[in-house]
This record gives structure tokens, C-alpha cells and sequence, in this order.
DNA sequence: TGATATATGTTATGGTATATCATAACAAGT
DNA sequence: ACTTGTTATGATATACCATAACATATATCA
């Protein structure tokens, strides 16, 4: 599966694709997408960058949602819990997940001078990883994979 | 190569020899561990669990150190940016490095019942994760893996 | 309806990390 | 000796990220 973020594409259709899946998937796993969770998915969603929970709530805030911390992290911790978005540690920042309606381990690319990013998917089960794992007797429950580096938009523009 | 960290071993000689091997890579490389700096390693080797930056400023303020934040971080970030240790993003903490003496993609495999942190390799080179990247034409600079699970100790003790 | 669970509002606080400015220590050039 | 460059420390303040705790409201279902 290749990763999206660093090509053009119509942001427009692209998030209210995604809006319409995650409430179908909210409706078959008995899930509530309540007006605050339902925002702040499309709040993430019109970005390829990663955001912060703070600028989230910001822009609720502007929106006239209260707009105390706990509202944007319950909201993001809804999103990220059922596999809607996901948290980038590396950053402290959130993204909305690329590819909701599959199990994955993520694979983040982010760019360290535009900040972007993009989602591809990893396959530990392959990997060294897996092995390292079996042999130590260890049981992966979440994984996730973060890369810094730099996109093509960036490369060569900047060092 | 295999994770260390949910096997026993001798911690006495197991964190001299980090210890030596850190100096001797610090000489051939110009580097200065200075006493601040090798102290926030030993204390680091002392465990396999990852330690959060205020943990080690404890002890560093019980040893008689100055003991504010930057203290630490200034010393961590000489670790890590010099691998001698790495920064669990998930956790918000740090570990020694296994594997102090090779460039690699280190995997961490984080036990969420008793907080240990193995640390294996990871050769995403040959994961699709290299191939999205080649795809997106996004130049990979550094990254990690992250896995949460359960580690062999804690199995059937806990769920 | 009433009981239970789930979601939201609000205040306060805890935990992590860095910016900034000042100083020390030492090496190297003039 | 004097200046300059460089690297490491000391110290203060503040920015930024995240959650605890408790009250209130809304949904769901027996």
C-alpha cells in the first residue's frame, strides 16, 4: 500500500470519504461519533500534517466548543482508541489514520522540514523485529514505526 | 541479534563493559564524556527500564549534581545523539543503547505490565516500510519501532 | 420510569522539555 | 600576556503536553 501525504490529491473528497467510512464503522461497532469527535476527526483530516492537541483546540475554540484540554485529548483518545487516527510519540502531535478501515501497523514518514506526513504500513511479521520478539518469548500487541527524514517536496529545496 | 532485558544476566559487568566501550568510541571520535555525562549513562545502564528525565535528575541531586532540567537533558541529548542511548518516544523516557557499537534502527519492545524495555533490531530496509518510502520518494533519515506487549516474565502472571 | 453507562463541562494540577542568558574552562592564534 | 573560538555548565523562567477529579448531562435499555 503506498503512502499518501506527499502527492496532490483532492482534499475535498478525500476527507468526507473518510468522514463517511468512520461513521459506517461507527454505526456497526455500536460507536457514538458525537459532534465534538466528529469535528475534531475532520479537523485532522484537512491537514497532512500532524497536529497538536492544543492547535485542535484552538481551532475548536474558534468553532465556540469548549474548549479546556480534556475535550480535545477525550475526542483524540476516542479517534486513536478505535483506530481512527493515530498519535505520532516523536511529535506529541495526532494524525488522522489513512487507512481506517484495516488492522496495520503504521509506518510514519515525517518530514523534518515541511512536517508533514505521510502513512504508510509496516509488516513486522517480516521483519527482524518478529523474530527478535519470538525468540525473547515477547507478545506485540501495538506496534507502530516512526521515520524522520526528508519528502520530495522538501528534497533538494532544502538541506 | 537478540533483545537483551527480559533475560538475567550480570548488570556489574554488563554496564562496564557499556561503560568501556562508551569511552573508547568517545576517544576515537572526539568526543567528551564528562563526568555529568557518563554518570547519566551509568545510571541509565542500571536499568532495563527506561527512566524518565526527572528520574535521573533525582539521583543526579542526590549524588550532590546540579539539578536542573536542562542538567539532564544536555546529557541525554549527548547519549542519544551519539548513540550511546535512545529515546522511547511512547514512554517519554530513556534507555541505554544495547547496542552501542553499530549504526542500526532500534526496535523496542516495551512490556506495558512491568515497564521493562528490550531493545532488538530492526532492518526495515527489507520491510514495506523501505518500499513505501522508495515509492514516495521520502528519504529516510533515522527511525524507530515501538511495540507494546507483554513480556515473557509477566505472561500468564498478568494479564 | 428508573437504573446504568457513557459523554461532556470545568477547575486545577502534574509532567515533560526548551529558550534564554550568564559563566567557566580550555585550546589556539596573534 | 591578550584575544578569540569553542564547548560545557549553571541558573531562571516559561512553554508545552497531558491527566486527575468531580459535577452535570445525555443516551440506552431492562
Amino acid at each position: 500500500m503506498q503512502p499518501i501525504g506527499f502527492k496532490s490529491h483532492d482534499h475535498g473528497t478525500c476527507i468526507a470519504h473518510s468522514v463517511t467510512s468512520v461513521q459506517k464503522q461507527c454505526a456497526e461497532r455500536g460507536l457514538q461519533l458525537t459532534h465534538v469527535r466528529q469535528r475534531v476527526l475532520e479537523i485532522l483530516l484537512a491537514k497532512h500534517q500532524a497536529m497538536g492537541a492544543y492547535d485542535i483546540l484552538a481551532v475548536l475554540k474558534a468553532e465556540g466548543f469548549s474548549a479546556q484540554p480534556p475535550v480535545a485529548y477525550r475526542a483524540l483518545n476516542f479517534l486513536v482508541g478505535n483506530g481512527f487516527a493515530h498519535k505520532i510519540e516523536r511529535l506529541n502531535a495526532f494524525v488522522a489514520c489513512s487507512h481506517p478501515s484495516s488492522e496495520h501497523v503504521p509506518a510514519f514518514l515525517i518530514c523534518r522540514v515541511c512536517e508533514n506526513v505521510a502513512e504508510g504500513i509496516a509488516n513486522l511479521s517480516e521483519d527482524t523485529v518478529a523474530a527478535s520478539a519470538r525468540d525473547a518469548g515477547f507478545i506485540i500487541e501495538r506496534a507502530v514505526v516512526e521515520a524522520e527524514g526528508v519528502c520530495p517536496n522538501c528534497d533538494g529545496a532544502q538541506p
